[in-house]
DNA sequence: GTATGCTTTCGGC
DNA sequence: TTACGGCCGAAAGCATAC
């Protein structure tokens, strides 16, 4: 039908600082830190999101909240805990209001989103450009939320373009120019190159995505394999086919907690975890999931964070099923620490959907 | 030999 | 003399299956 797919990436800017400056708009003009309070103290726990105010002054994602005081001094900060249900229904509202403008849509997490806006720009990036222009305005009257746009002739372009310039940010890359875009940018930007295999690109004398791009694909496949290697020539050159599909549920379903003291205590962290536990099933129970896997997730006084996982033969659905096994990876990890842990988290993975009636298998058979 | 699965760590938001 | 969240999926490195 047309020659070339249109695909949006829209990014809500500094999402939860935005929120609280939505709520309370005499706070836009000064830095808006918005944290996660771990509760052991004043001002433990670290920063979600800031304002671009803040980040002036160093104030990023990350950091501990008392940093972000300490770096603030003397200016008319604002600090705020997490709202997390006001800003999820804040997303809801964008989200709903971006659906209608397409024929796929993809949230991919609570300010991110792809458009595939092919049918409705007629494959033309012209239009394409307007089309965008009225969608954040369109946000910004009914939601009062401003957000950047990257549009590419695909997922690949459209994320990089939209990383370009923000915020409030609206970056067009045609096909065309799709290849030329990406060849200055180190290959560390694509989707699939870790720390690790940049350093292997490195010593192959692959740097940037064009240098990627050069090289001969067959020597890529032998280094990377098959399919890596493929994908990596591919991504270089700015193809990619992935579709705009709306997402199923998340793969995993976890809780931490940071302890009120650190302790290496077995009983004290079962504690913790049991109540994490009860969350997480509840969870599962409410989606209807069996599971696979049981992980326990430790971070220790040093700040270095440790998981141990278990497979089960089965999917399951118990709540002691977990217990047990959050029981057991405690022992088996503290009998490989000596360090004292601050905090304890628990996460279930691996799930199957229960079928209620085995009808898919007749025409499995049939 | 390549694909897939499992475990642990990493990193973005 | 420090100091610091909670989640998720991706990456990495093996082991085993196909």
């Amino acid at each position: 039908m047309f020659q070339n797919r249109v695909i949006m990436l829209a990014d809500f800017d500094y999402f939860f600082a935005q929120c609280e400056e939505l709520r309370n708009p005499a706070i836009r003009d000064k830095p808006v830190v918005v944290g996660v309070y771990s509760g052991r103290t004043e001002d433990s726990g670290a920063v979600s999101t800031s304002n671009y105010i803040a980040r002036r002054y160093g104030v990023k994602s990350g950091i501990p909240i008392f940093l972000a005081k300490r770096n603030l001094e003397g200016t008319d900060a604002v600090f705020f805990p997490v709202d997390h249900d006001y800003y999820g229904q804040i997303s809801d509202h964008i989200m709903q209001i971006l659906s209608t403008y397409v024929s796929s849509f993809e949230q991919v997490s609570i300010d991110e989103a792809y458009l595939d806006v092919t049918l409705q720009t007629e494959g033309n990036f012209e239009k394409a450009y307007l089309y965008a222009q009225r969608i954040k305005q369109d946000i910004k009257v009914q939601v009062g939320i401003s957000l950047t746009i990257g549009i590419g002739p695909n997922k690949l372009v459209a994320k990089i373009a939209c990383d370009s310039q923000k915020p409030d940010g609206l970056t067009l890359v045609r096909p065309k120019e799709a290849v030329g875009f990406l060849a200055p940018l180190p290959a560390d930007r694509l989707l699939g190159v870790g720390k690790k295999t940049f350093v292997r690109m490195e010593q192959m004398g692959i740097k940037t995505i064009e240098d990627l791009a050069k090289f001969d694909v067959q020597r890529l496949i032998e280094v990377f394999g098959k399919t890596l290697g493929l994908y990596f020539h591919n991504a270089a050159n700015a193809i990619d086919n992935e579709p705009v599909v709306e997402q199923g549920d998340a793969g995993s379903i976890s809780k931490i907690g940071t302890l009120k003291q650190d302790t290496r205590d077995l009983e004290l962290l079962l504690q913790k975890t049991d109540e994490l536990v009860e969350t997480v099933y509840q969870e599962v129970t409410e989606k209807g999931y069996s599971f696979k896997t049981v992980s326990i997730y430790a971070v220790n006084v040093d700040l270095v964070s440790k998981s141990r996982s278990f497979t089960l033969e089965q999917p399951v659905k118990e709540k002691e099923v977990i217990k047990r096994n959050v029981r057991v990876l405690l022992e088996k990890y503290l009998a490989e620490s000596s360090l004292d842990v601050r905090r304890v988290g628990v996460r279930v993975s691996g799930f199957r959907k229960e079928q209620p009636q085995q009808k898919q298998l007749s025409s499995f058979f049939g």
